[in-house]
DNA sequence: AAGCGTCTCAACCGCCCTCTG
DNA sequence: TCAGAGGGCGGTTGAGACGCT
């Protein structure tokens, strides 16, 4: 449908975020919670695209995340949910609470991959690797693969399947399971693997509703009674964000008064300074959270954590 | 100590889906 | 019904860190 770029690239900053631009954008997301992350650029201050904010904000800037490696058991329930879901990292991360979909998918990429093939096991079907004899292709190309499974097949038509009860009520982006075939049987039943290779996991072990993380629980309560497009709760961590970060319906006239329309002029045109000037906002900017500059991203997280108590 | 290769992971890119008017 | 906007997701990239020779 020849999409438009979720923003005009010209003028804004790419790269590594400065401890001033992850102070603008968690001072702005405490004080005013989340809505179209479109606006959140022009309203906390920042040259960035919306798109690069809620990467950060997910990734890297939200209060509950976890940090540090993964343990021995968020490894193993890694394993094990890649081995029914495949790639989809978001699915797994809404496993795992605070962690995300991009720290799962290079913790896996980085030690899991690795992990698996010294155990002789191929990491994308989670089958013994094929004897060294037929190896010609070096066992980490994709040529040396084994047909995949039927969960890896390609992403156009991955229609996730995932369990409404995990995200019962939850957003429309759920929706996208509803078609989904039945994920594919365990590995531990499928013939020619032998469990006792692969610390696999049983799948009581894995959906474990009665020991799931109590946010997850209020989140799809949460959800069930106060429906809301504006943020997807398809991970948990998302749910526990949502539960902490209750979504902000903004009026339409704010949308009208931030000029969202003027996007890319304002964007494009306009000098860095010019671009929020709260002033144009119907948001006033966010009374700072701190002032010292030299606060690091921690330190500051340390701190937004502390100020959601007062929530 | 210097040079080089490898590893790690934050961030970006582009496709896809859902929603809305 | 359809086009556009917004957001989510998975794949990929690249800079810095680290280790080896």
């Amino acid at each position: 449908m020849g999409r438009q770029p979720c923003c005009d690239k010209v003028g804004l900053k790419k790269g590594p975020w400065t401890a001033e631009e992850d102070q603008k954008l968690v001072s702005f997301i405490l004080s005013n919670g989340q809505c179209c992350w479109r606006a959140v650029p022009k309203l906390a201050g920042l040259l960035r695209c919306g798109k690069s904010c809620r990467l950060r904000w997910t990734n890297y800037l939200r209060p509950d995340l976890k940090r540090g490696l993964l343990s021995d058991a968020e490894e193993k329930l890694v394993i094990d949910l890649h081995a029914q879901l495949g790639n989809r990292w978001s699915k797994i991360a809404s496993q795992l609470p605070g962690r995300t979909d991009n720290e799962i998918k290079n913790h896996w990429n980085t030690h899991i991959k690795k992990k698996l093939k010294k155990m002789g096991i191929d990491p994308l079907t989670h089958k013994p690797l094929q004897p060294t004899t037929h190896q010609h292709p070096s066992p980490t190309s994709p040529e040396a693969r084994p047909p995949a499974p039927e969960h890896q097949r390609p992403k156009l038509n991955t229609v996730k399947a995932e369990a409404t009860s995990t995200n019962t009520g939850a957003s429309a982006t759920s929706s996208r399971n509803d078609q989904e075939p039945p994920p594919p049987p365990l590995l531990s039943k499928a013939p020619g693997f032998c469990t006792d290779e692969v610390p696999m996991m049983h799948p009581d072990e894995i959906m474990v509703p009665a020991a799931a993380p109590p946010s997850t629980t209020a989140c799809a309560a949460a959800a069930a009674s106060t429906p809301t497009t504006s943020y997807s709760a398809s991970a948990s961590s998302s749910c526990d964000e949502e539960a902490l970060f209750p979504v902000m319906e903004w009026p339409d006239t704010a949308c009208l008064m931030m000029g969202l329309d003027d996007d890319v002029d304002m964007i494009a045109g306009a000098p860095p300074a010019a671009t929020a000037p709260w002033d144009e906002c119907l948001v006033q900017p966010p009374s700072p959270v701190y002032v010292d500059p030299c606060f690091s991203a921690f330190q500051f997280q340390q701190e937004a954590w502390n100020k959601l108590e007062l929530f």
